[in-house]
DNA sequence: GACATATAGTTAGTTATGCAACTATTTCAA
DNA sequence: TTGAAATAGTTGCATAACTAACTATATGTC
């Protein structure tokens, strides 16, 4: 049994440490040798705006799986890079609505481009079935400690 | 095409955000529950101090997946601590053996008998063939990133 | 033996994360 | 309608990550 137990402290190590880093590692690298000045935190932020523009903080919360403070800050460096701009909700007056600017728009197809090259060069020799069971099992982990 | 461009962009978040993300949350937090003031990644360390004392610095590295920058000031905090000392190496003066304590060598069993629980947790209604093919992939994947 | 190169580790600066405590606004119920 | 609770966002503090530049020691070649 102790054995079976050190198999399950290897798979947080899998599910938590190498494969992660690597593919973050090598994405923050590809951006960087395209001259993109952008984390791939950032990208992360801007990924969601892409797909819908507008978004407040908290739903920005909810699917970038961060908390509050991560958003405030990456939004505030996010600003500074002037990417996106925080525009006061009129309805409730607690809510910032985030907003991309011309130039956020402008790096949507370069950076999904090399993202999408990263995962190719990740994936090399994975098959679609194995994939479709990693999100799955990625989905279920996620959800059991929801 | 480009809707299957975005699933791969979703894959990318799939693998390095939320699973992840909420995995090492709650082994966290089960760290704090029991009373344990250990951070994740100084638990990792330790984890293969645990496997094979002595380690080089740069053997850390390698085995966490870390630089090292990370790992000296991981090894400066666990030294705070404790639980662990640098011990200079007399064939190469180089080189810091990283050795545990007595304090550190108390913890093991406690902190892997919580990492074992929260990864039952987690993978509550996940078949071992699935996690077997999780592991494939993301060996492949780090193996490709290499 | 001497000098170029490689390796081990540290330091400094920037970004990001988690938690806790805080302000401001909204909602809801007595 | 007023006052408690919930929600949105920010700030402060600690830890950790990456890059680049640095020191010290070892290696290997002329």
């Amino acid at each position: 049994m102790s054995n079976n137990q050190f198999k399950r402290g290897e798979l947080y190590s899998v599910i938590n440490g190498m494969a992660s880093t690597a593919v973050a590692r090598r994405l923050q690298k590809n951006f960087r040798l395209a001259g993109l000045e952008i984390t791939i935190e950032q990208w992360s932020v801007l990924y969601h705006l892409w797909k819908q523009d507008g978004l407040s903080q908290q739903e920005l919360c909810n699917r970038t799986f961060r908390d509050k403070p991560s958003i405030t800050r990456l939004l505030d460096n996010l600003e500074k890079q002037k990417l996106v701009k925080r525009m006061p909700s009129k309805d409730d007056r607690r809510i910032n609505l985030v907003c991309l600017t011309e130039s956020a728009k402008l790096l949507q197809d370069k950076t999904i481009e090399l993202a999408n090259q990263t995962m190719d060069e990740a994936l090399i020799g994975v098959g679609k079935n194995e994939i479709e069971i990693v999100k799955q099992v990625f989905q279920k982990v996620y959800d059991n400690l929801l």
